[in-house]
DNA sequence: CGGAGCCATACCCTGGAGGTATCATGGAGC
DNA sequence: GCTCCATGATACCTCCAGGGTATGGCTCCG
């Protein structure tokens, strides 16, 4: 499939019509005609329903559109930020970061970034792991993980341990206390993220297992606002870092837990043995100082 | 360009060899050179700096790589997701929805939606000029915006008027009172969104001007979390709708203000004379419900 | 029932993608 | 400083697939 098949197609589901899409392609019916049944055979799909008066796009060709739609755009769109960044001898730095470290400060260091006028930055949700890979090929310069990995490449810094707090349905017995792990394995448990794994989820059940409690699994989620929607609506309790009680939603409480030592760090990974680029020294900097603000309790 | 030439690329941005490239994409070194060379004219920047030793990204490689890895991604899921679709005999539904009206019940309507398991739910950001035209050429079937468009073939439902509310620094000397716009225009304001216009930034503006009062705007924000950083910073001060109030930050208070009738409404449009379909008629009754629970102040 | 509109099929033609052979270049090794 | 080798660039050829033309077949409409 090449990007020609989708731009034909998206003209085609425009007009739903495959002589004037030819047309105002500058092309002849019948290649477009054969190109769209190429397009649909490799989708393995059906994306229009024929008739002898016209096209009639098919659920699955409404979903195909939307998103080639986006695709195109995206495509657009990269292809004139790289000329932009071409002309304007800025410097890319990618930054690598799992979903949970999210909710904290992290956005204030890619604010204080995006304002440099010399640096462009990228920003990839990614694993742990997948942090690795991309450190060492260059695609990121910095990751932002829950978990210690040993590679020979790469350097782990460990910014600072979160305590866990449990998110709770609001007026649960246990809302305006400070429960043990026990009471709290009294309530079925929402997991997550239920992918990919190990994750956070695995911690908990650790945490958990460790103290020999069981725990009921009312419910798996793959995303935080799923987990808390979960919650809010009664089916069970999660456990979260405490960054994630920025998250502010109806029908939700955060509290924390009474036993000691149960936390989740936060590392920052970097390429090893590689001399600080200025951008890097700019993003070292300002760590520093929101690690300190959180040490401190104080926040900008 | 063709989606071959991203393909190509992103090989060589990992192999960073023209020759080993070549041989992993199963065809010869020189005929690669060429695609390269033809996608580095189409993009209009040098991609690789070419030494006798090998390839290096250039910064704007780097950024096109990491895009280009997004659009291969894409257009992977989304060939995948179209097939299970048909399999599926799912149904598509498309929603359009400014930002704003995103941060408060909305996101139920979705999570709703998407639990039914014979629909596929497509969301689009869109203006609510854009939504208009999406919903005629039926890219979405629902659209939320803040503003009123006459068109004949779209209808237009007044949700619920949202108070305005302002957003204040942690500290500023009106955060615990209920103030007027009188008082408000004492400070500089944080315009938002700057694009694209007209939008809630136009009519900030008309109630200040409405009622005789000059405002400073201390600088303009294109998103809301700039926007709150920007009030955060003490650069300004600026309104909001009510929603927007869930957005929690540290170093922003929302206070009410002492004015009546400053509103913005949340309006929903549908395709004008059509019979509901299946899933339409549960996003009526859904929706039904969240309008519900707002007139009454119950949240789920 | 005939014509108009539309998509599919059959067949031809040509541009460009890919192949082979070879050159140009610069760093490594002696 | 010379040679060798790895690697990318260039030149030229081949052939297939994308696009064109002609036409058939199906529906809907008057």
């Amino acid at each position: 499939m090449e990007l020609r098949h989708l731009r034909y197609f998206c003209m085609v589901a425009e007009e739903l019509n495959l002589t004037r899409a030819a047309a105002k392609l500058h092309m002849a019916q019948p290649p477009l005609s054969r190109q769209i049944k190429q397009l649909e055979s490799e989708v393995g799909a059906e994306l229009f329903e024929r008739s002898a008066r016209g096209l009639r796009l098919t659920p699955a060709g409404q979903f195909f559109h939307e998103h080639t739609l986006q695709i195109l755009d995206k495509v657009d769109t990269t292809i004139a930020a790289t000329q932009r960044l071409a002309r304007s001898k800025r410097v890319m730095f990618g930054i690598g970061f799992v979903p949970s470290v999210f909710y904290g400060q992290l956005p204030l260091l890619v604010r204080e970034l995006r304002q440099k006028d010399n640096v462009e930055l990228v920003l990839a949700e990614l694993t742990t792991v997948q942090q690795v890979k991309a450190l060492k090929s260059g695609r990121i310069d910095l990751g932002f993980g829950r978990m210690r990995i040993d590679d020979p490449d790469v350097e782990q810094e460990n910014l600072f341990d979160e305590p866990l707090m449990a998110a709770l349905p609001e007026g649960h017995p246990l809302a305006d206390t400070k429960p043990t792990l026990a009471q709290l394995a009294e309530y079925p448990l929402v997991l997550f993220p239920a992918q990919p794994r190990p994750s956070l989820a695995d911690m908990t059940l650790g945490l958990f297992r460790r103290r020999g409690l069981k725990v009921t699994v009312a419910q798996e989620a793959n995303e935080l606002q799923t987990a808390l929607a979960l919650v809010a609506s009664e089916i069970g309790i999660t456990l979260v870092p405490e960054q994630v009680k920025r998250v502010q939603r109806d029908g939700i409480v955060y509290v924390y837990l009474a036993d000691p030592g149960l936390t989740s760090p936060v590392i920052c990974s970097r390429r090893k043995g590689e001399a600080p680029s200025p951008i890097m020294q700019e993003a070292n900097a300002i760590l520093e100082v929101l690690v300190e603000n959180r040490r401190s309790g104080r926040y900008p």
